[in-house]
DNA sequence: CGACTAAGTTAGCGCCATAATTTAACATCG
DNA sequence: CGATGTTAAATTATGGCGCTAACTTAGTCG
C-alpha cells in the first residue's frame, strides 16, 4: 500500500550484500564461483570484490589449482575484520560472549543474578560489566566491535525508544538500550527476543540451515517459537509474533500463568508437565526445587512408572498438536525442536510427537514438512544474538558504522 | 541463505511499479505529489510517467488549480487500458465476472453446478463457457483481457504444473490450468485459494485497506483465513498456509471432517455450530437442508431460546480463542471477520468474540490489534481473483504480456 | 501587464552492470 | 621445452538510469 523509497546506488549496496553474504555462509569461494552462484557478471564480481578487499572486509585465502588453467583465488570474509558480542539476558543470569566474524568464540563470561525477579538495573549493570570484561579478556579494542546483540526474555518494541516487555518477570516498557547508554556503553546495540535469537542461531549454524520457511520450537520452562518466513525472522506488526506458548490448545482448560486458560504452555511447559504429573499421582509428584532436575527424574521414572509414561505421552500429544497448528498456519518446510525440555523429551518421545502432529495437521502441508531436533542447545541464545550485528553488516553490504563510503 | 539474482534495469521496472501502484491505489495524483509520496525526484517521475503515458497505461485526468502557480495535471491509471476476469469456483457454482482496470464490473455470469461434489471436468467446462460469455456480454476483445484470476476451494500447488488440492470435495492434484488450456483458453491464468483472493479483495477495497499486517478470517461452512504479512498474502512453503480452520483448539475434542479431532472448524464452522445445537437439544435441532437458512433460524431463536443463545455464545468463545491464536502467532495490526456465518454472527456477537479474544490473547499484541467486520461479503472472491492479474501488472510496472519493452 | 509562484521539463553528471577483450597462470603435447 | 589450449581474473568500452540544477510553462495577483 505504501511502496515508497527510491533506488539508485542501493543497487551497488545490494550486490555488495549479495556477495558478502554468499562468502560468509558458503565459505571460501573463487570469483568465478561467486559469479555463477549469484548470477552477477564476472566483471561486476571483480569490481565489487576489489572494493570489499580494499575495505578489508574480505581477504584472499589461498589458491586452488584447476585442471589446466589459471588457478582460482579463493576469497573469504576476514574473521579479524571485526568482532561482535552476543548477550543472553536470561531470568537467572547474564551471559556475555565475544566472537570474531567467523563466529569463533574468543571470550565469555557468565554473571548470575541474585534476585529471582531480575531487576532491570541489576541486569544493565551486569551487562555493562560483562561487556567490558569480554573485550579485555579477548584482548581486542572496543573500536573493533561491530555491535552488540542482546537476546532478552519478552518482546522488544522498536519505536522512538526501544522498549522491552516481559510479562512473566514483571518488566513493563524497560528502555534497556537507553539504560545501557547511561552506563557508558557506546557500541551499536541490537535487541531481540531470546527465542528469536536462538532461532536465528539454529537457522545459520544448526538444524535450520538451508530452509527458507521454518519454525524453531522451544520447549523449556516457557514455550516459545521463532518463525522464519522466506529466510527472515518474522516479527509481525509490533515484534511480538510467534507467541506459540500462549495459543489456546484446550479451550477452557488449565490455567496458564499468562492469565488465560488452555494455553499450550500450561500443558507442555516444564511447570505444566510436572504439575500434571503431580495431579495424576494424587498430589504426590516429583519433589525438586529445580525444574530441570525434576523433569529429568520424571523422564527416568517413565521406564518403570505407568503414570509417568502416560503424562509424558500426553505431553508429546499436546506438543504434536501445537506443532500441527504451526504447520497448518505457517506451512513451513521444517520444524526444529529445541529448548531444554524439548531436548530432554526429544530423545525418546520424538516419534510420539511426530505421530500426534500427523494426526492433527492437514495431510498435504504435513507431508511437506520435516521435524527435526535442534543441534545447538540453549547456549545458542548468545550466538544468535551475536548474529544480529553480523546480519546488519551483511545486509548493508559493508560496515554500517561508516555510513557512506568514507574512503572514496 | 540464497541471496541470488542480479539487478540492472529492474531498477526502472521497480520505479515504474512504484508509481503505477501509487496511482492505482491512491486515485488521481499530480506528478509533484507522486514525487513527494514516492521519494523519487521530480525528473524521474516526469521521465517514467511519460513512458507510462506513451504505453497508454496512464492518462491525464483534468487539472487542479493551485493558489497561484501552474495548475497540476492529474494522472490516473486508464481504466480502459485492459480488462481482467475474476472467477469464483465454489462448491456449488462458478461465478465469472469481467472488470476494467478500475475494477468496475462490466459483466457477470453465474453457472450452477449440478453435482454435489463438483467434477473437475464440469467446472472446467462451465468456467470456459463463462469466460467466453462475459467477454461477449461486455463487448470487449479477448486480446484486451490482461489475465484471468481464479479462486478455488482448496490449496494451489505451484510447481512445473499448477495443481489444485481440495480435500473436502475430493479433488486431488487437479491440473486446472492445463485442463482450461485444453478447452481452448489461451489467456494468462492466475490461480489461488478462494479464501486468499477474498482476503486480497478485502485488503484492496474493504476493511483491510491501509494495513500491512492483517488476517482476514472467514467463517462459513468451512473456516479459513487469509494472512497478509507486510502487504503480501502469506503463502508459506507450498502455498497452503493459513489453514486456520484446522488448527486444534480443543485437544481431543469433536471430530472434524478433515479427520482430526478438536479443529476450530468442528466448533465454529456452520455445520459444527448446528450440530452442537442439535446435541444441546438432545437431538432435536433446527431442521433445514440449507445451512444458511438453518443458521439464520438458530440466530433468530436466540432471542427466545436459552439453549440457542448459549450455543451461539460458545461459538463466539471458540472464534475469539481462534482469533487470539492468530494474534499471538502473527501479531497483526488488524483482524477482519468475514464469511457468511461470520457476517451473520457479527451483528450481535462481535463484542462477545472480542471479549473472548481478549481473554485468550496476550495483552500486548492484543492491544495493538483492531477487530473489525469485513465490508465486502462473500461476493468478493471473484473481485479478489480479478486482482491477481492486476497485481501482476502493478508488480511488473507494466504489461507483463509484452515481456521487455517491445516498442523501443 | 509584469512580478510571483508552483508544476513540469531539459541538460549534464556520476554511477553501475554487461559484454567484449586482454592478461595471467597453469597443463599437456609433439 | 616451447607451442598450444584452457580456465580464471582483470580491464576496457558501452549503454542505461536516476539525481541535481537550471530552465520553461502556465497560471494568479497586485
Amino acid at each position: 500500500m505504501e511502496p515508497k523509497r527510491t533506488t539508485v546506488r542501493d543497487l551497488r549496496r545490494h550486490n555488495r550484500s549479495t556477495l558478502l553474504s554468499k562468502l560468509f555462509f558458503d565459505g571460501p569461494l573463487s570469483r568465478h564461483e561467486l559469479s555463477q552462484l549469484t548470477g552477477l557478471s564476472a566483471a561486476t564480481v571483480s569490481n565489487v570484490t576489489a572494493e570489499l578487499v580494499e575495505d578489508r572486509l574480505i581477504v584472499e585465502a589461498g589458491l586452488v589449482e584447476s585442471d589446466g588453467g589459471r588457478p582460482r583465488v579463493l576469497l573469504r570474509v576476514d574473521p579479524k575484520y571485526a568482532h561482535v558480542v552476543g548477550i543472553d539476558v536470561g531470568e537467572t543470569g547474564v551471559k556475555v560472549e565475544l566472537f570474531d566474524l567467523a563466529m569463533t568464540r574468543l571470550a565469555a563470561v557468565d554473571h548470575q543474578l541474585n534476585s529471582v525477579e531480575p531487576d532491570p538495573a541489576e541486569v544493565v549493570a551486569r551487562t555493562a560489566d560483562g561487556l567490558r570484561e569480554v573485550i579485555e579478556a579477548a584482548g581486542v579494542t572496543e573500536s573493533s566491535v561491530l555491535g552488540v546483540g542482546i537476546g532478552v526474555p519478552g518482546t522488544v518494541e522498536k519505536g522512538t525508544r526501544t522498549l522491552v516487555h516481559a510479562q512473566t518477570i514483571g518488566w513493563d516498557a524497560v528502555p534497556l538500550p537507553t539504560m545501557l547508554r547511561d552506563q557508558g556503553i557506546r557500541l551499536p546495540l541490537f535487541l531481540d527476543n531470546g527465542a528469536k535469537t536462538q532461532g536465528q542461531a539454529e537457522m545459520w549454524f544448526g538444524a535450520g540451515r538451508g530452509a527458507r520457511h521454518a519454525v524453531i520450537v522451544l520447549v523449556g520452562s516457557g514455550v516459545g517459537a521463532a518463525v522464519i518466513t522466506d529466510g527472515q525472522t518474522y516479527a509481525g506488526y509490533s515484534s511480538s509474533a510467534g507467541e506459540w506458548g500462549h495459543t489456546t490448545i484446550v479451550y477452557g482448560g488449565r490455567q496458564c500463568r499468562c492469565g488465560a486458560r488452555g494455553c499450550l504452555e500450561a500443558y507442555a511447559g516444564a511447570e505444566g508437565i510436572l504439575d500434571r504429573y503431580r495431579k495424576a499421582r494424587g498430589g504426590r509428584g516429583v519433589v525438586d526445587t529445580d525444574e530441570q532436575a525434576a523433569l529429568a527424574a520424571l523422564i527416568a521414572a517413565a521406564d518403570t512408572s505407568k503414570t509417568a509414561a502416560r503424562v509424558l505421552d500426553e505431553t508429546a500429544g499436546y506438543v504434536g498438536a501445537g506443532i500441527a497448528n504451526l504447520i497448518n498456519l505457517f506451512n513451513p518446510e521444517r520444524i526444529v525442536m529445541g529448548g531444554w525440555a524439548g531436548l530432554a523429551l526429544g530423545e525418546q518421545w520424538l516419534e510420539a510427537v511426530k505421530r500426534s502432529t500427523a494426526d492433527h495437521a492437514l495431510r498435504h502441508p504435513y507431508e511437506q514438512t520435516s521435524i527435526e531436533m535442534c543441534k545447538l542447545g540453549p547456549d545458542a541464545v548468545a550466538v544468535g544474538a551475536a548474529t544480529l550485528p553480523v546480519a546488519a553488516l551483511l545486509d548493508a553490504g559493508g560496515d554500517p558504522r561508516e555510513s557512506p563510503r568514507s574512503v572514496a
